[in-house]
DNA sequence: CGACGCGTTGAAACTCGTCAATTGGTGTGG
DNA sequence: CCACACCAATTGACGAGTTTCAACGCGTCG
């Protein structure tokens, strides 16, 4: 039924680094068992101390934030493979909410073992403060995209960027992938309002740049869009998997 | 003429956290030397792999991306206590670079020596993961603002936060605080164009909220500024000085 | 003295947000 | 089986916030 950390089908794939096999039995003694969550379901909350760690197995969600006039950030998109709960594990609590937005598999690992890990292994250490960083930076590129591009080459931009992580977990087929958000998910991760990142779509695919429809991205003109994002060269190595 | 950690003016301030002696045994020969940039010098350059890690010890300066239409977004300010190049440290490459606004006195360590912080001194190494998170924390916050506030709400956002970091780094006094920066460099922090920002600063000094004239700020009605801002509650621990 | 950087101000243009209404699909209860 | 509610996507109209363009003042520096 749980999922050997041995046969993670996740690790097979190439954007993720191997492991030793003493680091492989610390996290076998890590996970503590997996957890099921439906469509729409609450995983962590802003404000919260969550006691354990979760790294996803299948499925999709969301980070983002509430603000106290009711409006919502996305902070990012949740894919198989993202680690949750790092926040609360070293700042004492949770920056963000996370929810399902489909139904997901998560693993799950006790936060009260994060010590030992920082005290034992220090390549998983290294690993997390990695995958911190990397927060970091799509934080960072985000922000500048956000804060200096038009509604068009903010979506060309969001939307390549998924496409990229979905190929990352082995979701994506070619040019097409699944985007299970709707459109009031990418208006407030893009910082735009609903009306407008739907007439902006609605460019995108007259103009044939991109097609998404019944749940499923396509691009269709992918160098177009890649302009209009002014996207930076990808120079990421295999990430770490925990 | 080289300070010793010991006696590091920083780690006086209560906004830092102590140390034990056998860390501080450590951080002393981790520390090759210091560093004395001249303002408007630039410290480290995206795309590139320094060899060498850094904790501001005085002046300020800012973090940017340039994009490849000549906009640039300021990531965020550089105060005492920020350590500089983590993320070259553990990616291979920063995201960004980091230019000194003012005069500035950096600690220079010494790369290298990273991995032996992690083998052997695993409070060290989460207190890097920690630092990591407080930046992504940060950027998340930013980000919202950016995506999700108006001109005015931005502009009491990033003032306060910033009159907060200096409080943290011993720099504030009472309600002022130094504010070396240019209205542009603050326009490219919060997506905003120079005129606007102009503008904005303008009525927030008519309605007696803040005043921000030769480099220093003052808040005149810290109530009407944090109200607008929309500040959610500080809920930081003393944070780890590297 | 002139060049330059920074702050300031006015006017015009435009992107984008808000309001409002419609469509189509899905699920639920009578 | 149909009525109804509900949600996501869509479209039009209008207005507000913001950007862009342009010009000027002021202090500093060579």
């Amino acid at each position: 039924m749980v999922i050997d950390c041995g046969d993670c089908p996740l690790r097979k794939l190439e954007g993720f680094q191997k492991v030793k096999p003493d680091e492989l039995a610390f996290l076998k003694r890590f996970k503590v068992g997996e957890l099921s969550v439906d469509k729409g379901a609450p995983i962590l909350m802003e404000g919260a101390n969550s006691p354990q760690l979760y790294t996803v197995l299948r499925g999709m969600g969301l980070r983002y934030k509430l603000l106290p006039n009711g409006r919502r950030q996305v902070v990012n998109f949740v894919l198989p493979g993202d680690f949750l709960g790092l926040q609360a594990g070293v700042m004492g609590e949770m920056k963000h909410s996370v929810e399902a937005t489909t139904r997901m598999v998560l693993c799950v690992f006790d936060r009260s073992e994060l010590w030992t890990l920082y005290k034992h292994h220090p390549e998983q250490a290294f690993d997390l403060t990695w995958l911190a960083s990397i927060h970091e930076h799509f934080l960072g590129e985000a922000l500048t995209s956000v804060g200096q591009m038009s509604a068009e080459q903010r979506i060309c931009w969001g939307l390549l960027r998924f496409h990229e992580r979905c190929n990352d977990a082995g979701l994506a087929d070619g040019e097409t992938c699944p985007l299970p958000y709707t459109q009031q998910d990418l208006a407030d991760a893009l910082g735009l309002s609903l009306v407008h990142t739907n007439k902006t779509l609605t460019k995108l695919r007259n103009r044939q740049i991109l097609a998404w429809r019944d749940g499923y991205l396509r691009f269709l003109d992918r160098e177009k869009a890649e302009t209009s994002a002014m996207l930076e060269r990808d120079t990421s190595r295999p990430r770490p998997l925990i």
